[in-house]
DNA sequence: ACCTGAACACCGTTCAAGT
DNA sequence: ACCTGAACACCGTTCAAGT
């Protein structure tokens, strides 16, 4: 432990100031454009006090990502405390990942940013470990979904799966539709044709009926929990 | 029509000289450090005549992924000639989809670049319509298959789903899988117990099981498809 | 009509000087 | 011990001059 001037709260909140000021550029302009001078010009400190948190333009977008995905596990956690059966527990998270998108563009984009090379190339060591702890705090939550699904005699995993795959089948379903919808360009077909909401529930109960998770999407309304589910995080959110 | 001195071959012939030292690059280094001085310097022109074929950096990009997924539609139609029901032919472009990503991560990952924002904001309004285009033209292969399954009488899509969506549900859950596992982080759990191969056919058949696509992944040999395809694939990429 | 590359504006990163 | 911002190296893009 290095002798410090500076305590740590003072340093923890001067990070949460220069991650602020960069998604508040972003908000208003866009990612492509952000620049570290322009989060300088945000914040009430130099351009070397910003490289003290952050090595590089990089890792103040990944802190940023990891922000976004912390928050999606506060409110995953939250959602599972539906009062319902597994699957519908599951379906609430799929309608809060939905209405999370909804609610702030900005940073549901950011997750899938976090996924690109060019952040990983740059980003600090540090940085990207708590992302792949964030990410499998995440991955934990759907395993444990999963297990009690199986404990409750709802769901039957095929022999071939393990749990994990089983979790990872939602996620990086979720995560495809998510991705592949995310810019709202109306020149598009696909986009046109698609919608976000209806696509997520519909995939999600399709992949849930492909395992025979019960009860089966023709043998339930599931409407109830969307609605609750909706209800819910729009006031979190 | 403009008059021109130097004819449209050689033009074309020199965008592609572009995109190779581009590919080239990327390749032996990484699109992060992919600068427009590089590219000129594995090129016999100047910048000036490069910004003559690309607006952009980004432009050159997209012009890329517009080759990739070009590519990718070529590769997908001569997996639909695979010889058997329409969800052998499902599971051949799967196959295909998986083999082109391990014979040439680089081009796999530029498709994936492609929906990034970054790239659509800088990218030229023509370079972005090809892109459409190409999105169009993989979007009418797959609804021609499933259109072929509903004739077949193996699939009754839901009331509530049109084939577009049916061909979205395949597409967007192959493309989260690979954009999740796309970096070969090894210190990552979820990327530890993951395999592209495996999740991908899983996946694949947990959809079509869940649309009630048959014949159903129990009542069928499936590894002889997979084999055929895995074989008639290597040979062409 | 087309190509060239010097020139310009801007960006990420560093580090000597200051407090 | 920490902060500052001038300085540096580099990058994307343009455009006057040349052929």
């Amino acid at each position: 432990m290095s002798p410090r001037v500076v305590d740590e709260e003072t340093l923890k909140a001067r990070e949460q100031v220069i991650l602020d000021a960069a998604l508040d550029y972003i908000r208003e302009n866009d990612i492509a454009s952000l620049t570290v001078d322009k989060v300088v010009a945000r914040v009430p400190f130099s351009k070397g006090t910003v490289y003290n948190h952050f090595c590089s333009k990089e890792d103040i977008v990944t802190g940023l990502c990891n922000s976004c995905v912390s928050s999606l596990h506060a409110l995953f956690q939250s959602a599972t405390r539906f009062d319902g059966n597994v699957r519908e527990k599951m379906i609430a998270i799929c309608i809060a990942y939905m209405m999370s998108a909804k609610a702030d563009t900005t940073r549901f984009m950011l997750v899938i940013t976090a996924k690109t090379s060019a952040l990983n190339q740059k980003a600090s060591e540090e940085r990207l470990n708590e992302h792949i702890r964030l990410e499998q705090q995440l991955m934990h939550l759907f395993c444990s979904l999963i297990q009690k699904a199986i404990e409750d005699k709802d769901l039957v995993i095929p022999v071939h799966m393990s749990p994990p795959q089983v979790a990872f089948a939602i996620w990086s379903m979720s995560f495809g539709i998510i991705a592949l919808l995310q810019d709202g360009l109306e020149r598009c077909d696909l986009r046109r044709l698609m919608e976000v909401e209806r696509e997520l529930v519909s995939h999600c109960n399709l992949v849930m009926d492909g395992l025979g998770w019960l009860p089966l999407s023709q043998d339930f309304d599931w409407q109830p929990c969307i609605d609750a589910s909706k209800e819910r995080v729009s006031g979190l959110v």
